[in-house]
Order: structure tokens, then sequence, then C-alpha cells
DNA sequence: CCATCTTTGTGCACGCGTTCACAAAGACAT
DNA sequence: ATGTCTTTGTGAACGCGTGCACAAAGATGG
């Protein structure tokens, strides 16, 4: 999944557990799906394979919303359509801003995901004055000092940051002070947010990087031993060498960029 | 969180806990962001307040990595880097084809953090006939009947899947069929992959609804009660109304929109 | 009206992840 | 060399999430 918690109360709300929460949007998609094919009723086996969840736990889960469904025939699909959207909160309008127009940004405010359910983009800020007036997705670019007013005049609650990472908490701080309390980031950043302020995360980085992590374990298995060169259960610690100055880069890595295929040599410092 | 795990082994790979290895990535960011600073050593704490964990869960998971760091002092920073580095499987190059590039995947191929940290880009696919040869990010688009050629000529074994929702299985089944064995998914749909293949998806209009759920939440806490108009703890069964047509969209929501103040009345089906 | 069959809703147990709290290890000063 | 102080590494307790398994509820057929 390439979604992180950042700063999240933990604490279940109202009665719902996060990890519900989460989930809610999942069914919801597949109930979509089974609605526009008309399909009538659905039992939790059949939702929970369209959703990709064990169907206990789909059952569970929306115990937590309360009995909806019918023993011996299923969920009726309209209602727990309408009966998850309201959970959301998408049954309402909620306005967004999105500030950093640059690649991503851009395909962002064009990805039809977003105005689909309840999302409607209500600006598009940058800070570059060559974007300003630009339009994209067929809204004209603002400029970020006007950021105070726009998210005043339109109410907005939600913000999304898709700058680069360093003008990320700047951005994040002027949000919050204008009145954002959620934010979904995309800038390769922990944002600092005080109490009361949502903020989740989207780091395609990362996302990666866990797949290369199981991507390597399947190749070390696959060939005979444990791991390949990572197999060295108990690396010697780094042990004698703390004021050894800033000579610690040195021995480590060959050096700042190394050989042209990105590998590192498998000498570690003694 | 912008990331859904889907069908994931659970079980902790070498030892290392799931929850683990989705946090070193975050880890590595906050190291290579010191190093680029010349810092030579971090404490838990302190990398941890810059990866925004708490200090016991950081120093629990290097645990898991080994005995790394040097009571009273903290962690070697470069050496540190190049341990996750190594566990991630970041010191080889991990050739990722993108398939789909439309708006999302075109921002996908432009973005640097891919290519940062051992991914290269080896093919950008795309089922577009009038896509194919137009370059993107630098590479000239193939076209989609390549696609086993490709991932076995550049031995990949990393996807990225960026095409509508509807393609999305299609292209998954032969991805895997030509040998990949891990999938980061952009499309909303879950994907059905065989034993052996990790998918990890991301999901923009997921992770909106979810902050659009506490949002509402916060929202209705506000406004004096619990809850506004979603109070009402335990809702009246949907009871009779089985073969009852398709009227159940008919009597759930008062009609299309609802008030100004996007709320639903409070009525429910009998 | 009764029997059977399907499917929900949930009590319970288990396991993973998080957090606390502290002992051990080492740096540093004297 | 010895003592003090800092910081790691981890044992243990706790809480959440998951999945099993089953009783209760209701539909369906006779």
């Amino acid at each position: 999944m390439a979604t992180g918690r950042t700063h999240r109360p933990a604490t279940r709300s109202r009665g719902i557990p996060e990890a519900t929460v989460a989930r809610l949007p999942l069914y919801l998609r597949a109930l979509t799906a089974l609605s526009e094919r008309s399909v009538p009723t659905v039992s939790s086996e059949e939702l929970a394979a369209a959703a990709g969840v064990n169907s206990a736990k789909l059952r569970k889960d929306f115990s937590y919303l309360g009995s909806y469904g019918t023993r011996g025939v299923g969920y009726d699909v309209e209602y727990l359509v309408y009966q998850i959207s309201r959970e959301l909160g998408l049954t309402q309008d909620w306005p967004i801003v999105m500030v950093g127009i640059g690649n991503l940004g851009a395909a962002l405010a064009n990805y039809g995901g977003f105005a689909s359910r309840g999302f409607r983009v209500a600006a598009l800020i940058d800070a570059d004055p060559a974007m300003v007036g630009k339009p994209v997705a067929g809204i004209a670019v603002q400029f970020i000092d006007d950021l105070e007013r726009i998210i005043d005049e339109n109410g907005v609650s939600i913000g999304v940051i898709a700058t680069p990472a360093g003008a990320a908490q700047q951005v994040c701080d002027r949000l919050v002070a204008a009145g954002v309390t959620s934010i979904l980031n995309f800038a390769p950043t922990v944002l600092s947010v005080p109490d009361g302020v949502d903020v989740r995360k989207v780091d395609l980085s990362i996302e990666l990087q866990i797949l290369a992590f199981h991507e390597q374990r399947k190749a070390g298995e696959e060939n005979g031993a444990p791991a390949p060169a990572a197999a060295a259960p108990v690396a010697p610690p780094v042990a004698a060498r703390t004021a050894a100055a800033p000579a610690a880069p040195a021995d480590a890595p060959g050096d700042g960029r190394n050989g042209p295929d990105g590998d590192m040599p498998a000498v570690m410092p003694a």
C-alpha cells in the first residue's frame, strides 16, 4: 500500500476502528460497481471477494456501522452504498485546494478520481508566477499569495500538497494557519502539524522500496543461500570509530557516486 | 497513509516485521538528509523526530537489523545509510516498467523519486498506438504488444500499473506471466495475483475519503452533538424489503442533492 | 405453521505491533 | 583507573486487529 499514517489519534473515532475506516472506501468502490450493474443484493462472501478482503472481516467492519444486512439474503447494495457514503462523509461536498502544480500536481488535478466522490477541486495554487493563470484541468492556477483568501472564501478544510519536499512544511503551515485541518501530502517529507490536524502521506518512492525489499528476499531464497551478500546475520558493530572525524563517509560507500550500475562494494568497515 | 497492502504473506520476512520494513525507507530518507549535511552521528531520539516516529519504536526496528549504534553516542549516519540500503535491496539496480502512460503515468515517469534510489525506468508501455514513440521523461513509449519481450530482455521484476481500472487486471496478468513478481498498482481496482507475487496499491481517492471521514467527525464534534444526523447509534435494519425491486435507492436518501449543509435527513427506511 | 437452509452478527482466542521502563554498554571527565 | 552520564538494546505488558467458529435470525419451501 502506498499510504502511511502520520500523527493519527489512534483512538477509534466514534467506535469505528481506524483499520475499518481505511477499508470502507474499498467496500464502497466494490458496491458502486455492483450498483452500476444493477445488482440488488450481495452476500458478505461475494462482496469480500470483490473488495479483496476476508468475509469475516467485512462482516465485522459492517457491524461497527450498524445492523444492515439481512440474514439468509445478504446486503442491499443501494442501501449499503448510501450508509457507507454517509459514514465517510461523502454525502456532502468537500472543496479541496491543491498546492504545487508541477508534473504530479497537474496529473492529480486531471485525475478523475478526485472529483468523482464528493470532492471538488476549488483551486490550484502554485508559487511559480509563470504558472499563474495557466489552465490545468480546466482551472486557472492561482498564485500562492492568495492561499489564505482562497481557503477562506471557499470554506476549504482539505488540502493536497504536491510541492517539492523543501516547500512542503512551509505550505503546510500556511494551510493549517488558514484553517485547513486535513492534509494529503505527496511531498517526500515528514510534516509536523498541531493536534487536531490529520495528515496522510503518499510516497511513491517508499512503496517501491518496500517492494524491493520483498523482491530481494525472493531472489535470495531462490539462489540457494538465505540471502546473497546480505546474509551476514550479525554485522560487525561500528565499534571504535567515534571521534575519528567525519572520515566515516570515506570508508562505507566507495565514494559519493558509486559505479554506473549503482551497486555498492560488499566491503564493510572493520 | 495512501497505501494499502494486498495479499501480503503477513509472515515476517527473515525475522523483520512487515511494519518495520515499511518504516525503513522513512529512516533512510531522514538519514540521507543528515548525510548530506555531513552529520556524523545521530541519537535515536533525534532520528526518530526527523522520521516522525517514536524513538523506542525506532530502536526496536533497528534491533531487528542488528546491533548497529554505539551506546552513549548514537548511530553512525553513513554506516546506517548503507545498512538500511542493503537491507532494502537498494544497493542493486532495479529495472522497472511502467504500463499506462496517461496523465498519472507520465507524471510518475517524470517524478525524480523513482530513479533516485536504485530504481531505473527500463521502459514505458502504453496500449494507445498514438502514444507509441512519443518521448516521455526522455524515454520513448513502447507498444504493449512488446511487453513480454521488454520484461524478458531487461530482467524486469517490478512493474508499475497506471492504466485505467478496466485494463489493470489484464495488464497485471500479462506482467505476472512475463515474470514480474512485484507490482505497484495505481489503478483503482483490486488485483488478484498468484502466490509469491507482491502487490502494493496507491489509491488517491481512497486517501481523500479517509480524510473526509475524520474531517466530518471533527466538524460534527464542534457543532455540539457527538454527531449531527449521523448519530442514530443503531440504525433500523433493512428488514422487509427484499424482492421490493430496486426501489431501494428511492427511500434511503431524501433526494439526489440534500440540504445546503450537505447533511442527510435522519429518516431511515422502516 | 413447521422444517430446513442460507447468511449474518459476534464472542473468543491468537498474534502482531507498540510502548514503557530499565539494565547493560560504552564514552567522557577527573 | 574509576565514577558519572548518556544512550542503546530489549524484556515484558498492553492493546488492537484478525480470523475462527457458531448461534441467532430470517428466508424459503412444503
